[in-house]
DNA sequence: GTCTATATGCCGATAGAC
DNA sequence: GTCTATCGGCATATAGAC
């Protein structure tokens, strides 16, 4: 509650999103989240409708995270290294930010927030297979990479690491394209 | 509520497992719980110690069930059609008993649910690549499975089918192999 | 724009009688 | 093995004063 004291809804949001990170969503409660802003829980409903419109706020800004760290990180890069950079990007967020992550990929998000995702994707696919709407390898690319954050954010496969997977099945993927 | 009305830890997680499909983990209470099993809810702590206990219950079930799926679908077939068969057939599941396979990957269900899981995907995978141990392939295909059912449920890909991309793209990768 | 007070509902779980 | 009664807590959201 630093002393200008300004509530807006970025600032909530922002607030939010920090609580998120360290104790998940089910345990952002109106009221944890309004103690953490400064005020009280029914002032929240100045800036927010409802809960719903929240996540959805909060959803578009990881949505945006995401997507500005993959395009960053793929700068001027061939497009099979592209592709590997991505993948190593999206993982990394998905990792560093799991709750986050779980949000923006939750079954009724902003409609928006994952279309961005998907662009983002389309983009690093098509210099790959020339195909500028490449929609059969791009589903294909993003459900490895989002089953595999989940899979090993849920500890799905053990203690040993399974690190480097991902990059033997996309070589192989890349070769039989 | 049959008249023999034998109440036993299975008949209550059969009954779980109805109501679950029908409206999600999170609508199924105790009390909803206990009423369609004909019994008032403390009574159920004669069965089961905790919730977790019995969600552990139904995903030890779950896995089972796809487990058993699997294998059936895949038997005497060669390894690649039995590949095909393995996914498909885990996507069917899936999309059929979304809520109940939500369960079963939720980040702490009982630890051998998954590991059963993960042990027949070995066993779909081993034969392709002739090593009987290949965690490297067994985390890519299971990887790509559940992001493909998890993200075709959430309707991430939007209102086109993208319904022969995983096909498509498991192509790629036994040709890159 | 923030507050106090409250409505209304849900939850998991326990004590102890029968 | 099932019950009634209850504990103690959580939640989202609204009404109305200041």
């Amino acid at each position: 509650m630093p002393y200008p004291s300004k509530t807006t809804p970025e600032t909530i949001i922002q607030t939010a999103i920090t609580l998120l990170e360290q104790h998940g969503n089910q345990a952002l409660s109106t009221r944890v989240l309004a103690e953490a802003c400064g005020i009280k829980a029914p002032s929240l409903y100045k800036y927010f409708p409802d809960r719903a419109s929240l996540e959805q706020g909060i959803a578009a800004v990881a949505a945006e995270q995401l997507e500005n760290n993959i395009i960053q990180a793929c700068q001027h890069l061939e497009p099979k290294k592209a592709l590997y950079q991505a993948a190593q990007t999206y993982l990394e967020y998905a990792k560093n930010h799991s709750e986050l992550y779980d949000l923006l990929m939750q079954p009724q998000p902003s409609e928006g927030a994952q279309k961005a995702l998907w662009n983002t994707m389309l983009q690093i696919i098509a210099p790959i297979t020339k195909n500028p709407d490449d929609t059969a390898n791009t589903v294909f690319i993003w459900a490895l990479l989002h089953g595999y954050a989940t899979l090993q954010r849920n500890g799905s496969f053990g203690a040993s690491g399974a690190s480097n997977a991902l990059l033997v099945g996309l070589e192989a993927w890349l070769r039989g394209l």
